[in-house]
DNA sequence: GGATTATATTTTAATCTTAAAGCAATCGTC
DNA sequence: GACGATTGCTTTAAGATTAAAATATAATCC
């Protein structure tokens, strides 16, 4: 993500979140909106990684690909994560090593297919990552309490419309 | 912004923007909501960057600076660009740098205070940038033309609440 | 079976990003 | 006016990310 993210040295928190001010006059709607839109997603993504951080010592990247793994308890190889995570991989292959480093997963050769390195979570790495996914979800709740389900699930319904435009626009 | 961006080289444009796939049927409206919001913008930013690289070879960084210093024509301090890109002073540094390098920019020591390094738009700048900007704008419009004005007027403003929210949440 | 093609992964070079440390210049106070 | 604190910027180390090239293995096709 581009101009985001915590500037704590700079600007502190209470700076956050203001890409808005790029914003002119005649400056179309749509881009009005999109530039909300980032700055809204800057500021929770931003929120999650300083929390994740802080309080558990893990990045977000590491923490998601830790949450792909979980939901596949027989172990994922290092394409079937590049996939899910949407990004490339020469990506995994360094977040992988990270988190073998620590310990919180493994990663073995699949037997079928020597090309394959097959990789999941170890013991200590289920019981950290079920803890760190229950603060998780308590920030997120937390972070769009603001809004009414009612409200959440309008949001959820526009955002869902856009997604689908703007992937066949994506030509 | 973790998890999102092109991805050409494993899965290509196709694949793109399904982060929804980590969702288990347990998780909560809100967690649900964050992983569709953060498709959508990862899915805009990723065509915006694209875009930006493919017809005007720049980076959207780079193209985000430059917008900021069109909209102040006397120019701004490299501290006046971290603020207003929410980015630590070292990365403008490095962003200025390049821009520079490439004769976009220019770079000049302010007479009052020998700390400040005011920076501009050259000509080059200014017109190269017209033209992107306009391109910019209407890939925007584009990527929204799936709702209509008053569903993104709508979309803006439960954003906006959420923005509020989170916040102050952000303690 | 051997050559070609395709697939899975890693490596490399470039960019962006942050936090923290360092440097240089200014300001405030006595 | 000198000293200590503050401010503006750069540098550094670490991480994330991509595209492209390299490597290794498997599959396909005569």
């Amino acid at each position: 993500m581009s101009q985001g993210g915590a500037k704590l040295t700079v600007a502190g928190k209470a700076d956050q979140a203001d890409i808005e001010t790029r914003l002119t006059d005649g400056d179309h709607q749509a881009l009005r909106l999109w530039l909300r839109m980032l700055a809204c997603t800057n500021l929770i993504e931003g929120a999650v990684r300083e929390r994740l951080k802080g309080e558990f010592a893990i990045t977000l990247p590491r923490f998601d690909l830790m949450a792909q793994l979980q939901r596949s308890p027989r172990g994922l190889s290092m394409g079937e994560l590049s996939q899910r995570l949407m990004v490339t991989g020469g990506n995994i292959t360094g977040i992988v090593a990270a988190l073998e480093a620590e310990g919180l997963i493994v990663r073995e050769a699949d037997p079928a297919d020597r090309r394959v390195n097959r990789v999941r979570l170890t013991k200590t790495g289920r019981t950290s990552f079920e803890r760190m996914a229950q603060a998780h979800e308590d920030w997120i709740i937390d972070l769009y309490a603001g809004l009414s389900a009612q409200e959440q699930a309008r949001l959820s319904e526009l955002l869902g419309r856009l997604k689908e435009h703007a992937s066949d626009a994506r030509s």
